[in-house]
DNA sequence: TTAATATTTGGCACGCGTTCTATATTATTA
DNA sequence: TAATAATATAGAACGCGTGCCAAATATTAA
């Protein structure tokens, strides 16, 4: 305990602040200019602070994008549930989410790119995604579909996982390999659909 | 055709060489201090040539890493071989094979990274990915084992593409999302499968 | 050889992520 | 107020991908 002399460290508050200011930020040249003109050296000129004072508040680039993947994946949400607003039953309702779900991927790569390929090239040991609990909730939702398909069915998290995994697969193939000749995305995920709710 | 003076354009065969060589140098800085060591920079130094001299050869990086591609590729498509070459039966075969995809690519996550996520992002409507004949065939095995399993069925093309896309996405997940726990990789395979040979 | 053309080269430049170092500023306790 | 510790800052540096440009070099037809 004892505190001895000298500044005291940044309260979890500050720390907050800041890093949600920055995030902010982030956020507005990301809307308005894209994802390449999110820079650090950029972001602190926009902030008003030293480029160095960022990396005190933040482990690096990749640690900001959070903040840019939690946007995104709000957007995602938002299109889902307008979507299942007008859809009655639980097949269909997991059908509708599903698709709008690859249909969102595939109509936005940039976004696509920007929250599953940010790869951060110089540590490969260290990943790229950090699940925060609203993220995790936009996965989830999935699993409270299927169980409505599916309500006594015990191996739910596998189909769930897969139902994403396959998605987000499908979203990624489309738009990193358009040379070959995909099938269109809704046929396909009719297809994974069938192994969930088969 | 009237060749006027002056020296002639590059042969195909020159073009053809010079770029293999590259590719050839770019594969073994890659094996042997892995891709972060592979820059336009260091290969020119490498190869004994001025950095511009290689722009002059190739569109720019992404268009190198097709020889990494191709390499990684080669080395997964001689697993999946080995792997078949003890199993029988046209389920299992294709059961196999696509285990041993999956596994491939949850096992060198660096080598799925450089594979499926090396991000141009610069230009975000260029795509990565360049399929060449080669690469091609690596895919489209599946598409003969599932033949083998459902000689009769028409839609073969859209269940060889869920297969792929959705194998893909289960080790993009696992790589990348390693916060989120996955249901494991040879379940999600399993119920992938389940929809393709159902 | 000379003239013409293709290619290669070197050098400079921009902005990037990131790290390092030294210095300044700030907020606290003694 | 003075000492102290945390933080912020400026500035340089490294290597990166990538463009631009003028000069050098290579290869051909006349």
């Amino acid at each position: 305990m004892a505190r001895t002399a000298g500044r005291p460290t940044r309260s979890k508050a500050e720390i907050q602040e800041f890093r949600s200011k920055i995030g902010k930020h982030a956020l507005e040249i990301y809307r308005l200019e894209g994802f390449g003109a999110v820079s650090m050296r950029r972001l602190a000129k926009e902030v008003g602070c030293a480029p160095m004072t960022i990396y005190a508040h933040f482990e690096g680039k990749t640690d900001i994008l959070r903040f840019l993947w939690a946007d995104v994946l709000g957007d995602m949400s938002n299109d889902i549930e307008k979507k299942l607003k007008s859809v009655v039953g639980a097949r269909e309702r997991l059908r509708a989410a599903a698709q709008t779900f690859v249909d969102y991927w595939i109509d936005h790569p940039d976004h696509f790119r920007l929250v599953f390929m940010s790869n951060n090239v110089t540590r490969a040991d260290v990943s790229t995604f950090i699940m925060d609990e609203d993220t995790l909730a936009h996965f989830l939702m999935f699993s409270g579909l299927i169980q409505q398909v599916l309500p006594d069915e015990l191996e739910n998290k596998v189909r769930t996982d897969t139902l994403i995994s396959g998605m987000i697969g499908i979203a990624l193939c489309t738009n990193t390999i358009p040379d070959y000749p995909w099938a269109d995305g809704t046929s396909m995920t009719e297809q994974l659909l069938s192994s969930i709710i088969a």
